[in-house]
DNA sequence: ATGCAAACGTTGCACAGTCCAAATGTTTGT
DNA sequence: ACAAACATTTGGACTGTGCAACGTTTGCAT
């Protein structure tokens, strides 16, 4: 992997060397790929309801309710008209709702329906259980020194650690997604 | 860094009960988001060149050189039909190579071209450097903690730890692909 | 008040990714 | 020699996606 000789010469004589840092990525990246596999796992057992695409939208439209159309298009990251013709399909699904805003009748309101909200929760809740089984499965210290290398670790990456995490612990951000995709 | 200083009021001695689980569900759940959100910036710079579908295919292709269709379909999880059309793709674009086996001529060979190569490693060595990169930033007791925190949670999820790596330390597995994912 | 520009949702069009089925060509086992 | 098994390929249908165009509704400045 000397593909590119980055002038990485001058290592500081500190004892965290090329060695060590790339024993923790790989470390790191070994355990990402078990956080793919249980996202994928919790994410099969609606894959046959909904596309994957579509349980992205509703988890958005979960936590973003009473959004408008170009809102969530955006929170998605796509096209409108994506966000649109997929709405379509949830809607015939019976998993979200559209109406045009009285205050604003030029936008429209979309909101997910109880069905589609407990669509959106079993997946979560699933996937926490995964991984609380997981983490039940280490010795107390060993969790909090989990916590603690994992928050170092995503400190040192910038993310706010924990931020407001939803209250009550919901899906907020990543993954959820990686369908297939695991390899790569 | 003990960063979690969470108004966890009293550390109840109990230690090891739900309240530890939740807390590390947290944690890991946190730095997924992280994780999937470096994935996401790598892919990002061949996100016009190829689409992500693509770019999986060309990873998986790396990796097992000379694969006929059918396997790599395997691989991919796809319909054969899937991989065929994305192989047409991916060929006129001058990144990958197909070819009738003499040995067995209703297989074909598959393989990526030194310009697929080169695209799969720009992403590859870019993720691992923006971790490495984190990485660096933890101090070296900071990071052994991390590599055996890391460690047990990847073996208690039942993955084997770092298995083969193909070699040197090359995409194995995982993300890669995430593309705008993100949330969900 | 009037009118024009910006914001929205919506629809048309093109194309990638996907699957299922079916057609075609190749090997293999009997 | 033939049928069964296997591999690639093509046809058809549908979702996801972006871009561009359109009609409606607002907001604002003249």
């Amino acid at each position: 992997m000397a593909a590119h000789e980055q002038p990485r010469e001058d290592r500081p004589p500190d004892r965290g060397g090329d060695d060590d840092v790339d024993e923790v990525t790989r470390a790191v990246l070994t355990a990402s790929r078990l956080l793919v596999a249980v996202s994928a796992r919790s994410l099969a057992a609606v894959e046959d309801r909904v596309t994957l695409p579509q349980f992205r939208l509703l988890v958005v439209l979960s936590t973003n309710s009473n959004a408008k159309l170009v809102t969530l298009a955006d929170r998605l990251g796509v096209n409108p008209s994506t966000a649109m013709r997929m709405l379509d399909r949830l809607i015939a699904a019976g998993l979200a709702e559209r109406e045009v805003n009285p205050a604003n009748r030029r936008e429209t309101v979309l909101r997910v329906t109880p069905e589609g909200r407990r669509l959106v929760d079993d997946v979560t809740a699933g996937r926490r259980r995964e991984i609380a089984a997981i983490v039940e499965r280490l010795a107390p210290e060993q969790r909090t020194a989990l916590i603690d290398a994992l928050t170092a670790f995503t400190v040192a990456g910038g993310e706010p650690p924990v931020p407001g995490d939803g209250s009550d612990g919901y899906p907020l951000g990543w993954t959820s997604d990686l369908p297939a995709h695991h390899d790569v």
